[in-house]
Order: structure tokens, then C-alpha cells, then sequence
DNA sequence: GAGAGATATCTCGATGTCAAGACAGTACAC
DNA sequence: GTGTACTGTCTTGACATCGAGATATCTCTC
């Protein structure tokens, strides 16, 4: 059991135990890490995307766009569960990315409520740039870890996520 | 090899393989679930707190300086270090932890450019009960996990941090 | 086919954050 | 000692987000 690798979660474990020998600190170890790591990825993405004219929030709807194949094609809540935002975040995304002539709105021909949003061709081939460009990025981030714990790791992340993702 | 619980990001990967066979998108296997981990999280910091009377930001800070051990005092700069938010941001929270009585601020007796920010007693006390109470959260939360999985996430968890806390 | 409840989207006001820059004070080299 | 670069904190303005509520439409039951 090596302890060579220590990280700033390390620290702050080590300063509770110092503080709060009381109490069972040992989530932390998992949990802590998650959100700083989530922190420093979001700035990392932040810095992918600068180079595409991207922000972070356009990127993840133009990708769920673009997942959902020909013809890039989804109604805002379908959008909005996607990128787990709120109803008001994703009508004010869909009107700067429609500005941005990344996207397009329709009305939804089978129910009068509802709204269809697609991709432009411009739309498609940006967030195709992205994408390719924040995968190599990923890539690197990962490449210490090697395929082994690559795997273990989306398996030990799938079963936390899992409850979250099901019930709702 | 059970692939059993499966979650919102298996269908995400499944979605970009059918979509862009050309691209390796293995990565997201791991960094998409720390993005989706971490946002669920909040929300789930979020509805604990709240029963303290506590923002996650105002959880955030009071920890850090509860941590510090007595006086449970600290600069801003080390606040705003600790947390991975900007100096303009640390301003607005001490301000309000401030009125609010949670934190109190004096300035530092050996650098005229300094302050120094400590808890109050009030702080103390809501931090100590809302931080054993996220615990408790937290341990139910990595239940599922065993304490072996627990480890080994955390271990993995820690390799991919480490490289972003130690350069800066 | 009328009404109740659910659903889809949008509007609006409040809020927390960031980025850039201002300003005072410190540290170090010469 | 003096000047230059650095550090620590605060100010300001722009901005993305949320939550609650408004409106229109659909669906299902009776």
C-alpha cells in the first residue's frame, strides 16, 4: 500500500482526523475527490473549448445534438434532461446558440406546445471540431492510470452514479 | 464481467459509438461520470445543508477555517486557495458569512495588506453539526461501494488529482 | 365532450461566480 | 535607501444559472 502519490485530499483528511478524531472521515477520500476533480476538469474543458469559440455550456447541447444522429434534432426538455439544467437555462442556451447560428428552432409539427431544435451545418461541424479536440485531451489526462484502471475506475463510478440515474 | 447497472453514461457512450465509430470516446467513460458524479453531489450537499441553514458556499469556507484548528483562523488568499474559487468571489462570501455572524474579520497584525478571517462561535457550532451530518449522507451514499471498492476509488481518484494539485 | 391534471416551454427576478483591474503594502536586488 | 516586481485584497460589470410562476396544449377519465 503505497502512499507515495499525496494530493490535496490527502491534506485535508489528515487535518480533520487532526481536528475531528471523533468522526469517520473516510467518505471523503471518494467524495472530495469527485468534486475537486470535477472542478479542475470543467476549467481544463473550459481551455479545450476557448480554441473552438466554445463555451463549455454551448458544447454540451451542441453534443447532445449531435448524438442524437440525423437529423440533430431534439425538443428542449429532452435537451435540458440531457444536461441536467433547469427549463429557464435551456431556453436562454437554445436563444444564444440560435443567435450564434449554431442551432435552429422549430415548432413541433405533432404537438403544438413543443419546440424541435437542430443543429446548422455550421453547429455540426464545430462541435465535431471540439469533440475530437477534447477527446485527445482526455486522453492525456487519463494515460496514468493505463487501460486496468481505466476500467475499474468507470466501474466503481457506474455503481455510485447508478442510483442517481434510475430512480429519476 | 457484469454489466448489470447500467447508467445514463452507457448510453451516452453507446450513443457517440453509433454515431462516430471513427472516435476512441473510452475516456468518457470515466471523466463524464466525475462530471455527472460531482453535479449530483451538489444537489445532494445542497438539500443537507439546507437543513443547517447553510449554502454549500457557506459550507465550503467554514470548513476550511474549522479545519485550520484553533483559532480556526485564515487569510482570504488561503480560503480562496483551499476552495479553487477567485479572489472577487472570496470577498462576496466573507461579506456575507460576516453579517451573518458566522465568520468574523480583523486585519493582520503583521501585514498591513492582509486580513485575517476566523470563526465565530455560532460559526464553530453550525459548521461541526452540518459537517457530521454530511457525513452520514456521505457514508450511505458509498455503501453500495464496500469498503474495498472504496479504497481502490480513492486510490484511483487520487493519480488523476494529483497531477492538477501539485504544478500549481 | 368537458373538466382535471399533466406536460412543454418560456418569462422574470434574484443570486453567485468570474475576469480584469485598482490599490496598498511588501520584498528583494542593487 | 530606492526602485521594481510581486502579493493580498477588494471593486466592478457582465453573465449563466436557478426557482417560481405563467401560458398554452395535450391526455385521460367519466
Amino acid at each position: 500500500m503505497t502512499e507515495d502519490a499525496r494530493d490535496e485530499v490527502d491534506l485535508l483528511v489528515a487535518a480533520w482526523r487532526a481536528e475531528r478524531p471523533d468522526l469517520d472521515v473516510e467518505p471523503l477520500q471518494v467524495l472530495s475527490r469527485v468534486s475537486r476533480l470535477a472542478r479542475h476538469l470543467d476549467r481544463a474543458r473550459r481551455a479545450a473549448f476557448a480554441e473552438h469559440d466554445l463555451e463549455p455550456w454551448e458544447f454540451d447541447v451542441l453534443t447532445a445534438l449531435r448524438r442524437a444522429g440525423r437529423p440533430y434534432e431534439l425538443s428542449p426538455g429532452a435537451l435540458l434532461r440531457a444536461t441536467l439544467v433547469t427549463s429557464g437555462t435551456m431556453t436562454n442556451r437554445i436563444d444564444r446558440l440560435a443567435q450564434a447560428g449554431l442551432v435552429r428552432r422549430r415548432p413541433d409539427p405533432e404537438d403544438r406546445r413543443g419546440v424541435l431544435v437542430s443543429l446548422t451545418e455550421t453547429g455540426v461541424a464545430r462541435v465535431d471540431a471540439a469533440f475530437a479536440d477534447l477527446l485527445r485531451r482526455e486522453r492525456d489526462l487519463l494515460a496514468g492510470l493505463g487501460p486496468e484502471g481505466q476500467r475499474s475506475l468507470s466501474s466503481l463510478l457506474r455503481t455510485l452514479l447508478a442510483p442517481f440515474d434510475s430512480p429519476l
